[in-house]
DNA sequence: GATATTATTGTACTTTTGACACTATGCCCG
DNA sequence: CGGGCATAGTGTCAAAAGTACAATAATATC
């Protein structure tokens, strides 16, 4: 008979932020314990372990909530990571005791990616314990665990399904110009777009539609906006 | 504090086997125990607790092993399961209590999908403990637990990736036709191609080399072999 | 009203996709 | 050994999709 197993199972959410300034990742920080020096509390995606009565991608939204206030956001599983010692390395074992009852347990996590308009999500970083910010998608720092490999892999993801998947819209405000979801395109699958030829593509789009409306705010010709509709396709 | 958290991992494996005939999937037969009317032993999916210190893709492949055989499978992780209450059904708690130390623990589980060419892969089924099957996709019954979405998520996780992973080539013998090539993809993919675009686009593939050999054992013209290189590309 | 700034639009060319039917080769059998 | 059978193998044309490329239009500012 096998030894009775005994692991925890925590979500991981690694939330993209965008807009006109680029993409960005939403970190939290450790809290305080900088005492030791290779202890130094690093960043980390919001992540927990889950309660043993909520279903997975509802505890991606609970966590993601406890931890950063955000609310009703798009979260997406993308992969499970379950390494045996994705835990167990010293530069997190002070952060760990902190609060965990069984810091030296095995945790296996599952991997959510989220997607957030940061002009409609307005950011409230550092509102909660510890501290949240929203970070420069290439000026991410070594992350706690194997926190840098989840963000890479969410990344990528992000890239291969940004097209087939009708998500693009959830890193925008609700009303957009082409301008904006072009750019948001270029930053994702990094390299530039021909700008008449990705308009034909748009307008061959039934889910995304003109508005009678257009920008305003802006020193030059105001755009056309537009919005996404889901149930159209 | 929060209650400490206990729950179970598990892994369970798709294992999809392709020959001339069709494309199958694995499955097991829960050991006996066919004493009450509604806890008649199902068939399930090949899977089963990880160990303490083996990574999921290793517990994968260790379980499909202990349960199947089957050694050096391709197999892949497409999504987890996490409902609280997939393993709680009446129809499934006298297999549990049968097996586990804990019959009641709630098990989150980590799906991987399999491919084997039954040709290949000689197929050994009841060669072991409940019996092993490889069962008509279409004529799979009502499996334990969730299995049965599981197998649904699998196989359209399959027919996703057939074209963009090069995984055809897992589901062949090592030399094979064009024929059964494009066999394979008219039935994982659900649809008729034309032979002659069909072996244009094979064509542009560098991974897909011809071979100085033809078919044999067949009473017509014998069709060309050809091999899955993947270094190329 | 001139200027600055970004929005908006079309055309010619190339590449890819999709539809479609006949000839070739080897085996079997009489 | 010749005829029949079964599958292998091959090319062309039209439509659609993709790609490169530059001039005009609308608004705000000064």
């Amino acid at each position: 008979m096998p030894a009775t197993q005994s692991l925890h199972l925590s979500v991981d959410c690694v939330v993209f932020g965008y807009n006109d300034s680029g993409l960005k990742v939403l970190l939290i920080n450790q809290k305080g314990l900088s005492t030791s020096p290779e202890t130094t509390p690093r960043s980390q995606l919001p992540g927990d372990l889950i309660l043993m009565n909520e279903g997975l991608d509802q505890a991606a939204q609970r966590v993601l909530f406890e931890l950063t206030q955000l609310e009703g956001v798009y979260l997406k599983q993308f992969k499970a990571f379950g390494d045996p010692n994705r835990v167990k390395e010293l530069k997190d074992r002070a952060w760990l005791q902190s609060v965990r009852n069984l810091p030296d347990q095995r945790v296996v996590t599952v991997g959510y990616y989220g997607l957030v308009s940061l002009q409609d999500y307005e950011p409230r970083p550092s509102s909660f314990a510890g501290g949240v910010q929203w970070s420069e998608l290439n000026e991410v720092g070594p992350l706690a665990f194997d926190h840098n490999s989840i963000l890479d892999e969410a990344f990528e993801t992000l890239q291969e399904q940004l097209e087939s998947q009708h998500i693009s819209f959830e890193l925008l405000p609700k009303k957009f110009t082409l301008t904006q979801l072009q750019a948001l395109y270029e930053i994702v699958l990094d390299k530039k777009l021909d700008k008449r030829n990705f308009r034909k593509n748009v307008k061959k789009m039934s889910h995304v539609v003109p508005l009678d409306e257009k920008q305003t705010g802006v020193m030059h010709k105001p755009a056309q906006l537009f919005s996404y509709e889901p149930q159209k396709d």
